[in-house]
DNA sequence: ATCATGGATCAGGTAATCTGATCCAAGGTG
DNA sequence: CACCTTGGATCAGATTACCTGATCCATGAT
């Protein structure tokens, strides 16, 4: 097994060769010629030949210095693009995160996090994901719900916040159509996240309510959608009450039955992610910031 | 400009990679493990991302790891193998000596040097060179004769020792054939070197004697063999007072005219070197041998 | 339950490395 | 031709990085 000679004296010469001087190569890597001078010299001994010609102004390269030069250059420039590449993946972070959970939660927090952690790169693509499996390959971290029955192995879940949900109606759509009862919901046109229902039908799973059809209404593409049309006076949208509690606070959203809330049996919010990549830097400085923006 | 990390975690990293474990890592290092688990904790640093997956027994490579480690292993084998190259081509020294020199001075003492030096492989190739051009690509030295006319620019030059050349046959030879006076070489068997009769021209142009020709004789490949033959009682040669030193005190070869030696007009055994050979470490401690010899 | 394995960690010592001043040789300049 | 500039060599002393060796800890095997 051929021995390495010291690295440090090779990483001097190459620099060294490349500059043509020693003290350029001293520039280079932030120390003084004395130091080039020395690192250099100790690699010719180690290899037995000069790899330099000593002349009044300057060196010039030595036949064995001309042979070992690009072999460094080379390999060394591979080393370094090889290692900047796992760096800077290592400021790349992946989210994946449900489009009403970004809009409505995520992205206005997200310049918090940008603002604390300026050199990770957030790459956020806001696109389901529940119903397929979690791409761990793809995203380092993905916004999901805990009750997923579909899910590969070796994911970690770390669980946000619980979903709470109520009928909400614009202030409009509650004057004038009648919502003073429950059973009043039959009548109402109810707005839904997907064309599954399957928002309506758990609630009322938790509160039945007799003449209620959960398949009556309109559908929409996720739930953010559902909200705003809710709040331009369509009818009647299932509200996450965490991530409508800007339009609750504003009044452009009530609920007609503000005791009638419903934690989703599918669970609250939480972030998936692969086992391996759990740890590292860039996801465990996430998670502990959506721990705290949760907490906050 | 990418940033090289520091060069020794680098090494013992892909050490510990090539092991999967860091204890082979230490041992190949010659360190022991902790030295290894720092060198690995400091480029993961580095670079923000884990390199090993810790288990209870032993590390395996994490995804990051798994990316840097054959560029490393690569690169340092190549500049291992580089550098291993360099450093045995450094006591490689590839020397040319004409034929008598290497049979009766050279060969005879090479072992000394051998002994002194046993780590430099010393590459003997025994021929002439002394009418073409020395060839200081291929030779490190040549032993050559100082006033030879065609030489090429930038080659070194070190005197050995002069020349003393006399007229020598065996005794027998002489108890046989007439040798009192100068002028019975014209009756004598010349035994020359070379076809070209130099040895014996020059020798009359010093001391002239009436009725010899020169041209008269056997012709040899070489001054050893024209040598070999005066001892076998062939005839006279003209022969090298120094290269027969142990023909003269074996008595197996006689000197006629003791009194009458010339020193060659082609100067004396010299070395010859490429300037920029001239300082190399396996070629001045053969100069300096050689020196030696010469002196001792 | 106990031991063996393999890594993490820490304080302390040592050796490698760097600094900064000085010296030197050669080429350029007026 | 004296002078200055350039670029490398060298040295003593300071500093830093590195290694050691002991200890600790988690886990899997016996």
């Amino acid at each position: 097994m051929p021995k390495l000679p010291p690295l440090n004296a090779l990483r001097a010469f190459e620099a060294a060769a490349r500059h043509e001087g020693f003290i350029g190569a001293a520039e280079e890597l932030h120390v003084t010629r004395g130091a080039v001078s020395r690192h250099v010299k100790l690699l010719e001994h180690h290899l037995g030949v000069p790899l330099f010609r000593r002349h009044a102004q300057g060196v010039s390269l030595s036949e064995a210095g001309r042979r070992l030069m690009p072999v460094l250059t080379e390999s060394f420039a591979r080393i370094a693009a090889e290692a900047e590449r796992i760096a800077s993946d290592a400021l790349d972070l992946h989210i994946i995160c449900p489009p009403a959970t970004s809009i409505r939660w995520l992205l206005p927090r997200l310049d918090r996090f940008r603002a604390r952690h300026p050199d990770i790169q957030v790459r956020l693509t806001t696109d389901f994901h529940c119903d397929t499996m979690f791409n761990g390959v793809e995203y380092d971290l993905g916004f999901s719900i805990e009750n997923q029955p579909t899910r590969a192995p070796n994911i970690a879940v770390q669980g946000l916040f619980g979903v709470r949900m109520s009928p909400a109606c614009s202030p409009a759509y509650r004057a004038s159509h009648p919502l003073e009862r429950p059973e009043d919901l039959a009548q109402a046109d109810l707005l839904h996240e997907t064309p599954r229902h399957g928002d309506w039908t758990d609630w009322l799973a938790t509160f039945p309510v007799t003449g209620v059809d959960p398949a009556q209404g309109h559908d929409f593409a996720n739930l953010d959608l559902a909200t705003r049309a809710a709040v331009m006076g369509t009818g009647v949208v299932m509200a996450d009450l965490m991530l409508c509690r800007d339009e609750l606070e504003a009044g452009t959203l009530v609920l007609p039955f503000p005791e009638m809330v419903s934690d989703s049996p599918l669970g609250g919010i939480c972030l998936l992610g692969m086992a391996d990549k759990w740890d590292l830097p860039k996801v465990r400085l996430f998670r502990d910031w959506v721990a705290e923006e949760v907490a906050g």
